[in-house]
DNA sequence: TTTCTTATTGACATTTTTGTCAGTAGAGTC
DNA sequence: GACTCTACTGACAAAAATGTCAATAAGAAA
């Protein structure tokens, strides 16, 4: 009777299976734990791989930051969009799906914490291609019909600050001033659409 | 002619003003450089002392963070206090100087910064003082006389949160869009303006 | 001046985290 | 089955960060 220990053997992915996967687990830690989780320990255990397994794919603890990031804002911006499509036929329920996705991906997921840690680290500024995308993203895209170009561009630079400092901090503030996790968003729906109105009344 | 290392000898402080020097560097280096520089070494090489200085009078790095976090916050409340104060005589004016007051700490100062950090990090939750005097403040103070206390409440939150978020996504968001770095700010008063004449108008 | 307290420090020890490497083992191809 | 390619791993080395300690010295008190 040989003794083995329990478990797996030992799993072989394609490349891009075991990337995908330790990026997805480092995302878990990210979101769960915030940014200084990701130690290179923590992300192999949480994936199920040795240490050097991480280092193989991404040569660096670095390198898996900066993949990391790659792959969050892509499935941020892919999040917005789709979100964002799903807006009924009027031109009103379009745009308040646009609010509703700005805060369900910085909110719910952990997108706002992602973004927190690259304004901290200052590895935004970086990441130029992750800039251009947003940029696209955010100008072209979401742009509000019923007001002037320059009001569609501050209600766009508004409704993203808002819906940040809302999935950062709205629900410890909501719990400081008593109130359920999700009033932070509440109120700052209710109030970009106070604002947009007062800008189309203009 | 005896040999001997150019500059200071050693420099004796008075335990309180040891510690204010070493969190004043601190504090400089989380603002400037973010959470993460905020090693032993560099700390301990920005005040100017020996690592073992920083230990000596904090304990250990965490002691630091602790200390650093009471102090920012208690900076951050008698600021918004001391601006809120300077309102002119109308109610108007007195409103408009707690929303000002708010941008200048979070955005100017680097409490959003902190914040951010606090909540990354979870040690917000541990530090429950800190939690009651901002709830203090936040809730007892800032009132808003001319609506009831539920809309005061939720104006409160919300200013908060977008303050908080203008102020760490405030000017890498206007620059991503072509806006001068106070931009945000700007919109973000503005709408807040709209939303609390909105209100009262209810 | 002498004494005493303790802030300060360099040198060192410990711990934590990252990175290296030679060898092992899946999975396809011949 | 033998061969090849390379994902994978444990053991170890290196680096980085934190913390310890005995000795030093500034400044107040005697």
């Amino acid at each position: 009777m040989s003794i083995r220990k329990t478990g797996k053997v030992r799993v072989r992915r394609a490349p891009e299976d075991a990337r995908a996967n330790i990026l997805a687990a480092a995302e878990k830690l990210l979101v769960e734990r915030g940014p200084l989780a990701l130690k290179l320990a923590d992300v192999a255990a949480a994936a199920g791989v040795a240490n050097a397994t991480v280092i193989h794919h991404f040569g660096s603890i670095d390198g898996l930051h900066a993949a990391l990031m790659e792959r969050m804002v892509g499935q941020l911006i892919a999040e917005v969009l789709a979100l964002a499509e799903k807006g009924g036929p009027t031109r009103e329920d379009t745009q308040e799906a646009v609010f509703e996705a700005l805060f369900e991906v910085f909110e719910t997921r952990g997108a706002a914490r992602l973004a927190a840690w690259l304004e901290l680290t200052g590895e935004w500024r970086r990441v130029t291609h992750i800039r251009e995308a947003i940029q696209s993203v955010i100008v072209r895209r979401a742009s509000f019909g019923d007001v002037n170009p320059q009001q569609s561009l501050d209600l766009v630079l508004i409704s993203v600050t808002l819906a940040m400092g809302a999935g950062l901090f709205g629900h410890a503030l909501a719990e400081l001033v008593g109130k359920p996790p999700g009033h932070a968003r509440e109120v700052g729906m209710e109030m970009l659409r106070v604002f947009h109105a007062a800008q189309v009344a203009k």
